[in-house]
Parts: structure tokens; sequence; C-alpha cells
DNA sequence: AGTTGTCAAGCTAGT
DNA sequence: ACTAGCTTGACAACT
């Protein structure tokens, strides 16, 4: 089982992806800021690599305004030695790393317009664990999107935007149930149509489900991946933040919370053919997942 | 140097 | 009507 965080690193210095206004814009300033989130990058792999830290999330922020008319650089052509080294470093390492795009990824939009734009920013996604030459286990991760009143007609929406995509998208993209709108349920509806692996988030699970016990969520979730082309099933952990509203991500690890979710998927593993990679959604990120390293040791 | 308004993009639920 | 939240507050203009 890798364990992994987010993004960003909190104790190196600077290791985020940095971005910049639309209006700063500049080729100089791309190029330079690209060369030193692809640097920090690396950085933070070699941190996690230290640290038995096996799995990382790396921010849609590495290459700014990459799916945008402005940026009319070439940047996987003029970044291929740094990124085929993150990509090399990755691989030698028995490394995974994942994307997951914003927001504004709506594939079942009403509007064509923001269809669009999310190929676009999924083609971005894409293109970066590409130029790492990474295989299919790099994956993208989505939500299914809004609901607009009609949720059968919503999950209609999605399975005929995603079944029209290009086969390169479709072998990464993996869809992640919601606290709010689509539950695992929902998810695997959808899987029967797309045949997209479910990135199970436990927490999601938590605020929105069907009353399914673990080892069922597990197990539906996981037949979802096809081994030898998505590697191991992710799942996505985090815990409330107590005092806040539902839905919130925990400041830090819950000990306890996350021992018992732990002993659910030792359980799964040893019954199961699989084994699971787990990305920890908490705020405090690697400090986390060296506390759950060392939880369950 | 420190503070604060704003940022490419969407949607939902809570206030 | 407005805002917090989402994988993540940081950038940039102002005081």
């Amino acid at each position: 089982m890798r364990i992994g965080y987010p993004c960003k690193n909190l104790t190196l210095e600077n290791a985020y992806s940095s971005t910049f206004r639309l209006k700063s814009f500049s080729e100089t300033r791309f190029n330079e800021t690209v060369k030193n989130n692809l640097c920090y990058l690396l950085k933070i792999l070699g941190f996690n690599k230290k640290n038995n830290i096996l799995f990382f999330r790396i921010s849609s922020d590495i290459i700014p305004f990459a799916s945008h008319p402005i940026c009319q650089t070439d940047w996987s052509h003029a970044f291929k030695t740094e990124l085929n080294e993150i990509g090399d470093f990755i691989k030698k390492n028995n490394m995974r790393v994942s994307m997951h795009p914003d927001q504004f990824v709506v594939l079942n939009s009403t509007s064509e317009k923001v269809i669009e734009n999310s190929i676009r920013e999924l083609q971005y996604h894409s293109k970066v664990l590409e130029s790492m030459t990474l295989p299919t286990d790099a994956k993208i991760q989505i939500h299914i999107g809004g609901v607009y009143g009609d949720k059968n007609m919503a999950k209609e929406k999605f399975i005929n935007s995603f079944n029209k995509l290009e086969g390169y998208l479709k072998e990464r993209i993996i869809i992640e149930n919601d606290d709010r709108s689509y539950s695992l349920k929902d998810c695997l509806d959808v899987h029967s149509e797309t045949g997209t692996p479910i990135v199970f988030d436990t927490f999601h699970h938590e605020c929105l489900n069907h009353n399914e016990t673990m080892q069922e969520a597990l197990f539906c979730s996981a037949s979802t991946w096809k081994h030898s082309l998505d590697g191991n099933p992710i799942i996505d952990y985090s815990s409330q933040s107590i005092g806040e509203r539902k839905g919130k991500h925990a400041k830090t690890i819950d000990k306890n919370h996350f021992i018992a979710l732990h002993k659910e998927l030792k359980k799964f593993i040893q019954k199961g053919s699989t084994d699971l990679d787990v990305m920890l959604e908490i705020k405090d990120k690697e400090a986390s997942a060296l506390l759950s390293l060392a939880l369950t040791k």
C-alpha cells in the first residue's frame, strides 16, 4: 500500500507550483515559472522517496495557463529534459503520481463551451503525464459534475461526453464519488456505461452513501479497475474537520479514525487479490502522510 | 514590510 | 443574494 499526499510540500521551502495572473503573462514569466515548478516537483519527489512516501498528486498549476489560448509555448518540448527526468525518477523508484483537475472540469455541463474547456484541460493534464512517459496507472481524477435538477439526465450527459473522448484520455480518467451529488452507487452506474475506474473517497462516502458496508464499497470500487492497465485501485482518504461545516477536510490526520479505516483496507487487501494506494487529502500534507506511515508500520 | 482585494474557468448547499 | 468549499491561498497592488 502506497501512501500519498496532494500538490505541495510544507516542509521544503517554496515547494509548491507557483502561478501568476493572466494579465502578467509573458513568455519569460511562463518559462521561468515552469522551470521552477518542475525543479521543485523533483525536490518534493526526492523528499518523498527518502521518507518512503511513494504516491503524490501533481498540482494542476504546474504549467500555468497551459490550456488557455494565451499559452502558445510548446512546453512539453521545451522542458523535455526536466519532464523526462521526473518521469524516470518516478518509474525508477516504484512511485506513482496522479492529477486532479479543478472544479472547472465539468464534462456533463449544460454549456458546450464549458465541455470544450474541460476537454482542453483534460488534454493538458494528460500531456503532462505523457511527457513524463508515465504508464496509464498515472491517473487523472475528476468528479461527474453538476446535477442540473435531474441526476439521471446529468449522468447520461456525462456518459455521452466521456464516450466521445479520445482513447488516450479515457485511459487516464477516473471518477470520484463526491460528498453531495454523486455517490459511489452513481459512479457505478456511470462506470457500467463507460468503463471508467472509480477512485473511492472514504470521506465523501461518509457524507453520502447507501448504507454499504466498507468491505462492499471497497469491493465495488476496486472491481472497476483493470489491474494491468490501471494499476492498483486508488482510495482517497480524509476526515471531517471538527466543528466546521460538513465536508470540510481535516487539518491534520485523525489517528483513531485513520487506524480504523486502515484496518478495513488491510482486511480487504488480505482477502482480495489487489493492493490499494491511498491518497491523504489532509491540509497538513506530508505531516499526516508521515504520521500515517508511522501508525501503520 | 505588511495588508488586502482579486484571481480563467463551475456548481452546490448553507447562511 | 452571497459565500465557502472543493485537490491548493497566492499574486499583485496598495498602504
